[in-house]
RNA sequence: GGGGGCGUAGCUCAGUCGGUAGAGCAACGGCCUUUUAAGCCGUAGGUCGAAGGUUCGAUCCCUUCCGCCCUCACCA
């Protein structure tokens, strides 16, 4: 990949004089005594009663002072001070200290003291080399800003900018946090088929693979709305599941070409017992994480506290794009698109229209948490009519800071109107749709009425923690490769 | 895919109105036994994203390409 320059070559030195003493720099295990957190926490205790302490980490910085040196250890999110003087170690061992590296991990055993300035430090007595490290960190107080970098090489922007340690750590305990909640309402946790004989559920392109065996064409999912659909028909009556979905569209802000998705379905609900599980689940993240159902994304203050707004997306363009779309034909529809910028030569459909409409006009409005309601039939294949309302489904999409969260249905469980639906969906797009057979034989075995939700957890992840971009949310998020 | 911005040492950044480049940290050598952005003295480190073009001369101007960021489009 790179090439070796001067600064790798210096290590390799180290790292040849290190194995000439006989020393292993890359040995199996090491036993420690306690935790970083345990040392900063039980400091004043373990120094008084002169304990000795073993502990282990990678060295993120050195000052050496002739014959004696300082420098700090992380677990990878604590840093605990050492120091270790050549009177005390014999010269033999110091020189061994003096070809260690930023970098290298090491463990060291030693008493606890208090430095001149009072920081809690670690006098070391032995230490033993655990990994040597043959490339430089980042540079120590600037750490790393290039963007490019810090997503490629992702475990050096973990090292170096503890606020993305932080951010990831929060993302980790946002799903805890979910599934636990979950959990205690008794749902299930399930999985299902990621490669796909047919995709759906969604109206994104997939991405296309080859089993050999089989000598078949998968497709990797799109949504996981289909098979857990399938395990209601099944029995089970509250099902959950987290994975990953894969879009093959445009990346943006707000869009990786695969991304973390909850889904879940609870029988003999609609959509809204669905909202107020949702109030009740986010509010409960909010509470969880920050104490507090107020947050702050990217300079705008919101407030969780239930309940939400819910507007009709007919209300939404009454109220932002002053069209009253069950009296407005397709053709001011379209003019209204028109007169707002946006190309419709290749839309067909009041529903499509109505769809950009609230894009334009209404999405970024909801900045405070709100459930938009009641989408047209045509764009929502997969839910329920609406029990009053006609042309309308019962579903609904949250919106919070202008992104789009979750979206949810009174899932629609008529076999017949499923397969309607499925038909009319194949023939706007002309013959090559398959129809997935399977999915309309189960809801025909029978599906008890659900209510269904999907939500973005980048998005969540991105809104909890403030951060301007999803790829700032997942670890190594798609890039192009570099060469 | 369109528009805009960016790419200089390992990292963070200067800079050259066109005369082939600098700083801090990191590295290397030396001094230094409570430092913490340790300090002091010295040394080394760069095909200035890539390829072409204009020019006596290009890191700088032009073209194309690559990568990243922003934005628009696409995406129920």
């Amino acid at each position: 990949m790179k090439e070796e320059s001067y600064l790798l070559q210096a290590r390799r030195g180290k790292l040849e004089k290190i194995k000439s003493l006989g020393i292993d720099p890359y040995p199996y295990r090491f036993e420690r005594t306690h935790s970083f957190e345990a040392v900063i926490e039980r400091f004043d205790a373990l120094s008084a009663a002169e304990e000795t302490v073993t502990l282990a980490g990678r060295l993120i910085s050195l000052r050496g002072h002739g014959k004696t040196s300082f420098a700090h250890l992380t677990n990878g999110r604590l840093k605990i001070q050492i120091y270790i003087r050549q009177d005390e170690v014999g010269e033999s061992v110091y020189s061994l200290f003096k070809l260690l590296d930023v970098g290298d991990f090491l463990g060291v055993k030693g008493r606890l003291f208090r430095t001149k300035t009072g920081e809690p430090t670690l006098k070391v007595e032995e230490f033993k080399l655990l990994s040597k490290s043959l490339r430089p960190l980042p540079e120590k107080w600037h750490g790393l800003k290039d963007k490019e970098l810090r997503y490629r090489e992702r475990y050096l922007d973990l090292i170096a900018n503890p606020q993305t340690r932080a951010v990831f750590e929060k993302r980790t305990e946002i799903i805890r946090f979910l599934r636990s909640f979950l959990d205690k309402k008794g749902f299930w946790e399930v999985e299902t088929p990621i490669l796909q004989p047919l995709y759906g559920g969604a109206f994104a392109q997939p991405f296309l693979t080859h089993h050999q065996a089989l000598d078949q064409t998968l497709f990797l999912r799109i949504a996981d709305e289909l098979y857990l659909k399938r395990l209601i028909v099944g029995g089970f009556e509250m099902v959950y599941e987290f994975g990953k979905d894969f879009r093959n569209e445009g990346m943006d802000r707000t869009h990786n070409p695969e991304f973390t998705q909850l889904e879940l379905y609870q029988a003999y609900a609609d959509y809204q017992d669905i909202m107020e599980l949702t109030e009740e689940m986010i509010t409960g993240l909010a509470q969880f994480l920050n104490g507090s159902t107020r947050l702050s994304y990217q300079g705008e203050e919101i407030d969780l506290s239930p309940p939400w707004r819910r507007i009709s997306v007919r209300d939404s363009l009454l109220e932002w794009g002053g069209v009253d779309i069950g009296l407005a034909s397709e053709g001011e529809l379209r003019e209204l698109c028109g007169s707002q910028g946006i190309d419709t030569t290749e839309i067909s459909g009041r529903g499509k229209l109505i769809e950009k409409l609230l894009d334009q006009l209404v999405e970024p409005k909801l900045q405070q948490p709100t459930f938009l309601i009641d989408y047209p039939q045509e764009i929502s294949p997969l839910a329920k009519s609406h029990r009053s309302k006609p042309g309308v489904v019962e579903r609904f999409e949250l919106f919070i800071c202008g992104l789009e969260l979750g979206n949810a249905f009174s899932e629609l469980n008529d076999p017949l109107e499923q397969r309607k639906r499925f038909q009319a969906q194949a023939a706007e797009r002309g013959g090559e749709t398959k129809i997935d057979e399977d999915f309309l034989s189960a809801l025909e075995y029978g599906m008890p009425p659900t209510g269904g939700l999907g939500i973005g957890i980048d998005r969540l992840v991105m809104l909890f923690t403030d951060q301007p971009s999803i790829r700032d949310v997942i670890l190594f998020p798609q890039l192009r490769p570099e060469e």
